[in-house]
DNA sequence: CAGTGGTCTAGACCACCGT
DNA sequence: CGGTGGTCTAGACCACTGG
């Protein structure tokens, strides 16, 4: 199929003034207009010509000020905000600067015995406190289902495939906004019948109770990757356009390297980091 | 300013067939067209209608079958394409489905001291014994600066701002492919006129180095944050579009908690992941 | 209501690349 | 050479939102 050969038109065009659609050379750079223009709006921006929070102009006078048609500006105002620079507006508010949020680091290695008794104590789990000790407020909604597992479950929990699994779904906020979510796997056989099925928080922690059955967790893995959120991830999560996930899979062995859950954990990238240390 | 309502027309659109440019309220779905067409595309995908490595069809092609403009194919391949599914192609081969990488997993934390005797001997660093324990060929170019310590870089080493770092940029190569790349920060008034200085592999390694100049690294930091990549970072690793970065700050103690170092390493999201274990 | 971003169309030229 | 993606233009309608 040839393309644009006006080889039939069905519409005729009947000029004015100038040819339309034919191009200059691009004078001084190898570079598309738009590529161009994003730069410059960057630079702007960087340079605080822009400031976080303020609104740039809108895409009719962007092209004005450029020279260039409205969809030229759009291809350079989407390419910023896939690099997470621009926030999405509808309406009479415009294309705003996004703040960079402050991003919330949580220990995840080496806690004191007596920190450990203590937040136990006041049943909070490791995160809730680590969002406590950075002056926040943490809180958490959980469902829990019973599924058969998916293979990077079941692999790591080294299952059969589609054996059963308990589930346990937290959405994680802090200071009431949206923060991360947590899913928690246990094989079936062993957290059948126990607390851990019903949604209601665990007051001693699941890895207590899981030791009072006799599974007490010695060690953990952590697999780290990072990727784009996938479809549905982004509206539960509230991810803004260009934003990607940090996917933590723990893995919590017992005895004889016997998995006893995976947790698998999405961080939203834009507000929230990972910080592992060696030593306490 | 006003837009598209034909005050003025400078062209004159004559119709044969059809209005031009009315659309129709699309039926069913609440979204999009071009939405609803890469979800399609999405599932053809996965259901393995188009597997990996395969073309998909022309954008004209696309356009004709869904009975939509080219334009609109394009916002649906471009979509598919930021969320890591499609590759691009010039010329006549066409987009293709971007093929799973498996992705390398580097163990970061628990050598046990034979291992570490044993790779030191043989002239690894830890992240090329890492490759090779997985049966590839890490390589690595080397090159070094002073330069004033950025303030991300400053903070962590407890410098003044501005004051002089010896750095050491790392592009790494797995395979003869590029796989990541890692700057290493030390402060001028330790590695000034020491063999950090010199672009050539240090052979007993830098922490050894350090330690025999009196700083030993007796603990280290890790701060794990993902972003996507900022202009230049994906020319530099090759990394296509829709793909995330870890980014990974290592900063090392010695006595004191004096900062003695601070690697900082890019690990494109689709070639690798980490894994940090507490206990070996 | 009016301005703004979101979407879509139709057409055009270009660089690139496999045949 | 010819098809393909990359880019750009000009114009149109819509949904949403603030004043």
């Amino acid at each position: 199929m040839s393309r644009g050969r006006n080889d039939w038109p069905g519409v005729v065009l009947v000029h004015t003034e100038k040819q339309p659609h034919v191009r200059e050379a691009s004078p001084v750079t190898e570079q598309p207009i738009w590529a161009g223009i994003a730069n410059d709006l960057r630079e702007k921006i960087d340079g605080g010509e822009y400031a976080a929070g303020d609104t740039l102009p809108s895409e009719d006078d962007l092209a004005a000020i450029y020279g260039v048609s409205r969809n030229t500006i759009r291809t350079a105002l989407e390419k910023l905000t896939q690099q997470g620079l621009l926030d999405r507006g509808q309406g009479r508010r415009g294309r705003q600067v996004r703040k960079h949020k402050p991003i919330l680091f949580h220990g995840m290695l080496s806690e004191s015995p007596e920190r450990l008794e203590q937040r136990r104590a006041a049943g909070m789990d490791a995160w809730r406190a680590d969002v406590a000790d950075q002056g926040h407020d943490g809180r958490a909604s959980i469902t829990v289902a019973i599924e058969e597992a998916a293979p990077e479950i079941a692999r790591r929990l080294k299952l059969e495939a589609r054996e059963a699994v308990v589930v346990r779904r937290r959405i994680r906020t802090v200071d009431g906004e949206l923060h991360n979510s947590a899913d928690t796997y246990y094989p079936h056989w062993l957290a059948g019948g126990t607390a851990i099925e019903h949604p209601a928080d665990i007051r001693q922690g699941t890895i207590a109770l899981l030791c009072e059955l006799g599974y007490p967790q010695l060690r953990f893995r952590d697999e780290l990757t990072t990727r784009m959120p996938v479809p549905g991830e982004d509206a539960k999560l509230a991810i803004p356009p260009g934003v990607p996930v940090l996917v933590q899979y723990r893995t919590g062995y017992s005895n004889n390297d016997l998995p006893i859950k995976v947790a698998v954990t999405i961080w939203p990238g834009d507000r929230a980091g990972l910080v592992y240390e060696d030593k306490p």
